[in-house]
DNA sequence: CCCGGAATAG
DNA sequence: CTATTCCGGG
């Protein structure tokens, strides 16, 4: 299967994404229901959405970024969070607690090069005292979140087994949670497998 | 620059 | 738990 995001789904208002890019559950630890306090990776993925004036950009492979103006990112982390002596020193740190994670890993040689692992991102967070087939459709949202944000053609190869497959037929934005079997757990890009 | 240990906060 | 802060080392 090949998915062409311009061509099938788009183009939607910038809004529309940004509204469904982070689910809840992408905000808070599951130790903390109520705070629903922005992390690292979700604040990077925001700015590499919006393209946001060149201070992070997406590399040359899938995933992989370029932080192109470390101390103003740090700035623009810092002025989220409220922190406002952050510095790329400490940014980094945070970085490099990913690496654990899987979350993040460093493409060596390549200076402020790092490269995300979408997959691990979405096993990671994902609160798993929830309903398990609702996995598939999160990992819809995520993917074709980045997918549509970061380029403007997004072309993908989908390996088979691919059992029949259907997008929700409701909004994004109200997913139909009734019905989260309507995407198979198989339906994983190559791409985002490791 | 990049790496992780250690202490600490929220 | 996720960072933040600080820092010795490569």
């Amino acid at each position: 299967m090949e998915c062409n995001c311009n061509s099938s789904l788009g183009p939607f208002p910038s809004t529309y994404w940004s509204r469904m890019l982070f689910p809840d559950w992408a905000y808070k630890p599951a130790w903390s229901p109520g705070s629903r306090q922005v992390q690292l990776w979700h604040f990077l993925l925001e700015l590499l959405g919006r393209g946001e004036g060149g201070a992070i950009t997406w590399g040359s492979e899938w995933g992989e970024f370029v932080i192109r103006d470390p101390e103003r990112l740090a700035k623009l982390w810092g002025e989220r969070k409220g922190k406002p002596h952050m510095n790329y020193d400490k940014l980094s740190r945070a970085l490099r607690y990913y690496y654990n994670k899987r979350i993040l890993h460093k493409t060596k040689g390549k200076r402020f090069t790092y490269k995300f692992n979408f997959s691990k991102l979405i096993l990671v967070n994902y609160p798993t005292n929830s309903t398990e087939n609702l996995i598939p459709f999160l990992t819809l949202t995520l993917f074709f979140s980045v997918c549509m944000l970061s380029v403007d053609s997004c072309s993908v190869n989908f390996s088979s087994p691919f059992p029949a497959v259907q997008l929700p037929q409701t909004s994004p934005l109200s997913p139909d949670t009734s019905n989260p079997k309507a995407v198979s757990p198989l339906f994983w890009p190559t791409s985002l497998r490791n």
